[in-house]
This record gives structure tokens, sequence and C-alpha cells, in this order.
DNA sequence: AGTATTTAGGAGAAAAAACTCCTTTATTCT
DNA sequence: AGAATAAAGGAGTTTTTTCTCCTAAATACT
């Protein structure tokens, strides 16, 4: 909905970078097991990303794929970028052909806000705290499992 | 990239129903090529529409299609909601599978405000305010056209 | 050097989305 | 009633996206 599928494997491929080796080469068929994501399309992305610059790739026994920054100065947004294309981002919200700034319709405002507030995520959200987030997100889920299986089996709304 | 293709498809076929006929049957082929879609893709559309309860259609001669209300009462969430589905928002932002409100992961925050914003946006835009965006929007660009043809051949940026 | 390992790359299959065509049904007009 | 008009519906095609498979190239280890 917001970003193409692939670009959501690239997100979780490089979180899961983050979180398990910044130093590290990992195997693109680990992530792909650890993240479930088809193996022969995660190395099709790890591809791309490889190109982007975003990630080290090393042939050989005990190749595989590292980051090549650290995760707090990867943004979401670069990962979009280099998958997705930014261009993605332009398509008109009313699908009027002829448009540019200077012959904006009164919704460009209004269309443009969302569009800024996106891009804002996008920009600010590092791939620290994403991976950071994934952390704290599956040990709760697996409390919560816990919880579940003593007391009730109502499934949560 | 916001939604899909046949549901940017309707916004542009409601639009041109609430600013040429809110009363007027208008024909599904009279759309199409106003609006350059696809004649029998719209058909199909409209069928949508009419089924969402957005519009009513007409069989036989001096049928067609006309707004079901006025376009005053008719957000795009609405046209949104029946064509596309409001679960396509729902998608999340790190494709975690278990995933709800109880155990939300620390982006689930900063993604949602994104999903307020945008959800914001398609509640509070009329189909009147739409139209008349269009409206306004024609006349600029064809302006344009014209002391584009008077002063200069540049291309706006 | 030779073999095992791991990514790179290209070609192609499968699934989904976008789009078409044809037949049926309802309505109007003569 | 019969002809003409316009939407409804179902089945099929094309295009795009997602995903697979196979071969080649690079690296490491013995
Ligand atoms: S000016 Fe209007 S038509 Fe152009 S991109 Fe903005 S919202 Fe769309
Ligand atoms: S809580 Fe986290 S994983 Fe769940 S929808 Fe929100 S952002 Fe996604």
């Amino acid at each position: 909905m917001l970003y193409s599928r692939p670009c959501e494997y690239a997100i979780r491929t490089v979180a899961y970078l983050a979180r398990t080796g910044t130093e590290r080469r990992v195997q693109a068929h680990e992530i792909a097991i650890a993240e479930r994501i088809p193996a022969p399309f995660l190395a099709k992305i790890l591809q791309q990303l490889a190109r982007g610059n975003l990630v080290n790739s090393f042939k050989g026994p005990g190749g595989g794929f590292s980051l090549k920054r650290s995760a707090e100065e990867i943004s979401l947004y670069e990962i979009f970028r280099v998958v997705d294309g930014v261009e993605t981002l332009d398509r008109c919200a009313v699908g009027l052909a002829e448009c540019n700034d200077f012959a904006p319709c009164p919704l460009h405002d209004t269309w443009k806000a969302v569009r800024v507030h996106l891009l804002r995520y996008l920009k600010t959200t590092t791939l620290k705290e994403m991976a950071e987030a994934v952390v704290r997100k599956k040990e709760l889920v697996e409390r919560m499992a816990c919880q579940g299986r003593k007391k009730n089996r109502r499934s949560p709304p």
C-alpha cells in the first residue's frame, strides 16, 4: 500500500542486519529463513541494495551481506529510494495529467501535506530505531502469547 | 501509489459527475471519453460504485449514472472504501505478522500518525471540493498554455 | 590447482492487476 | 409488441508485479 512488496522485504532485511550483525556477514539464506522471505527473490533485492550502496556483499565461503554504514545513519527513505524510487511518491492524487508546481490545483496543498508527513516519517526513521522497534515488538508478542496460553484463548482485537 | 488505479478512475468519475450533472444522467461512454478512461473498464467501476450506493444507474435510452447524494455529502474516503476497501490501509509498515493494538511496536505511533493524516485527508475532502479543484485546475492549465504560446515555449519545471 | 561456498545475473514462470469482449437484462420510444 | 438504447454480468486477454531457476563469477580453504 505505501510501498511495494520488494521494498517491504528490503526494510525487514536491513532491519535484520541492523539487529543481528552490523559487523558480521550474514547470508541471504539466513535472512530469508528468519524473515520468511522467498529466498531467490530476496537475493535479487539484496543485489539492488548492494548496487544502491546500502549493503556490502562478499562472495565465497564466509561471505554474505553487511550494512555499509551504521544503522543510525540509514533512514527508511534511503531504502525506499533505492528499491522503489522516489518518483513513486510524485503521482498525483487526482490523476490530472498536466501538472506542475506552477499550476497547482487547490487540492495540491492538502495532498502535499500528507506527502510531506509521509516523507518526514521515512526520512527521520533510522534503521536503528526500526531494528529496536522490531526487537521490542517481538518480545511483546511472545509475552502476550504466554499470557494467552495461561489465562484465556480469546484472540486480541 | 496511494490508491489503486480503479480507485483513481472512480474518483475522477464521480468528480466528473459532481461538476457536470448532479441531476443529469450521464452515460458511462461520455465519462470515459471526457476523462480518458478505458470505456469497458470504467463500466465495471461504475457497477461497483452503484453497488456501493454512491451512484444511481438507469438502463435504457436516456439512462446513465448520477450521484446518489449531493457532492457535499460524499467524501473521498467513501469512494476509496467502496473501490479499494479500507483494509488496504491496515497493512503494517514493518510487515510483522503478529500485530494488534494491544501489542503495538514503538513504530506504531509514528506510522499511525501518517495513516491518521491520510485518513483525515480522505474523510474531510468532499466531492464538491474535488470537483471545484478540478475545474479551477483545468482553467489554470489552459491559461498557462495560452501564455506559453504567446510568450515563450519553455516547458514548465 | 581444485573444490566448495556464496553472490551476480539473465531468462522465464506464476500470480495479480488492469483491461476487453460478448451476451443478457432492463427501459424507453414508436 | 418490437426495435433501439444503455447498464449488468461473466468469461477471457494483456500487462505488470512477484517470484523461481539455472548458469556464471568471485572468494576461500585444502
Ligand atoms: S496540483 Fe493538483 S493535480 Fe497537480 S499533483 Fe497537486 S493535487 Fe495533483
Ligand atoms: S504495531 Fe508495529 S508491527 Fe504492528 S502495525 Fe503498528 S507499526 Fe506495524
